[in-house]
DNA sequence: CGCGTCGCCTGTGGGC
DNA sequence: TGCCCACAGGCGACGC
């Protein structure tokens, strides 16, 4: 469930509590949390002795940097925490794949119920070689980009617009929660084909998607009923109560009170409403 | 190539 | 009270 968001409001904390620490031990329950190596030992050799110089963000991809050029990738897929812990001997909560010890004391761990996220470390100059990073699109928050740049990315394609909001080679970061809500606040229908835009729809459709992620990031994320999504220090956002459309099915529009609509496409929810979107 | 669908995975909750 | 199953969806794979 994290989306760009929820991966940047970590990426901060990560920056100002891990970055400067040293790595002295690896754990790693899960192998599956770590598939792209062909073993534990793999892993934790390229880690062990290293230190965090620098965190980014890519879409929803954290990046740190080592201090040997090398990088610890990190993907949370839908129900992944980063949680830090003071103390090593606090107790370590159940699915707990991945934990990093630091030299000064305290951890990093890794949790990670549903297994879809994962860790992996890459070798200096190497992400070229990683293609779920190295394509990834346009990031809103990091690419200043004009109206028209945007614009001109959209009339390229010729795609229904929600399927392209989500699709992380072109725009990276947005997930189901998000392109749902940009689309409602820009008053655009999901099956909206990206090259039927007028020129004001375009600056609405831009402007709904970086107002949206800003506010968003300012609540620090959308945390759900399930709790999967909680910062470094375990504690959930608050950008769920200011959803409009996701989970709101049923509900009033906020804007012409006419019942929020949901539809399902492939096993996954599309909230909407149909007069405010078109 | 675009697009829809499926499988991976586990916790949760509704229905019976 | 307990069982079953739908549901949650990021993302790669696959088929048309």
């Amino acid at each position: 469930m994290p989306e760009l968001p929820e991966v940047e409001v970590i990426r901060r904390d990560l920056e100002r509590e891990v970055v400067g620490r040293k790595i002295k031990k690896v754990d790693v329950g899960e192998m599956r949390a770590i598939r792209r190596h062909p073993n534990k030992k793999h892993f934790i050799g390229q880690l062990e002795g290293r230190k965090i110089t620098r965190l980014e963000r890519r879409g929803k991809y954290l990046l740190f940097t080592l201090d040997d050029g090398q990088t610890l990738v990190t993907h949370l897929g839908m129900s992944g925490q980063l949680l830090r812990a003071t103390q090593s001997r606090a107790a370590v909560q159940k699915h707990t794949h991945v934990v990093l010890t630091f030299t000064q004391g305290g951890q990093l761990r890794f949790r990670d119920p549903r297994t879809f996220g994962e860790m992996f470390v890459v070798e200096d100059g190497g992400m070229d070689a990683v293609p779920e990073v190295a394509e990834l699109g346009v990031d809103p928050l990091e690419t200043p980009l004009s109206w028209e740049d945007f614009g001109r990315m959209l009339t390229a394609r010729k795609v229904k617009l929600k399927p392209l909001l989500m699709d992380q080679k072109f725009l990276a970061g947005l997930g189901n929660i998000y392109s749902d809500e940009v689309l409602f606040t820009a008053g655009l229908a999901h099956d909206r084909h990206s090259d039927t835009l007028s020129t004001q729809e375009v600056r609405r459709l831009y402007r709904a998607l970086v107002e949206t992620i800003q506010d968003a990031v300012k609540y620090r994320g959308t945390t759900l009923d399930d709790n999967g999504y909680v910062d470094l220090g375990g504690t959930p956002g608050e950008f769920q109560g200011h959803l409009r459309v996701y989970g709101h099915e049923g509900d009033p529009c906020r804007r012409c009170r006419r019942p929020i609509m949901r539809r399902k496409t492939g096993g996954r929810s599309t909230y909407f409403c149909e007069a405010c979107q078109v």
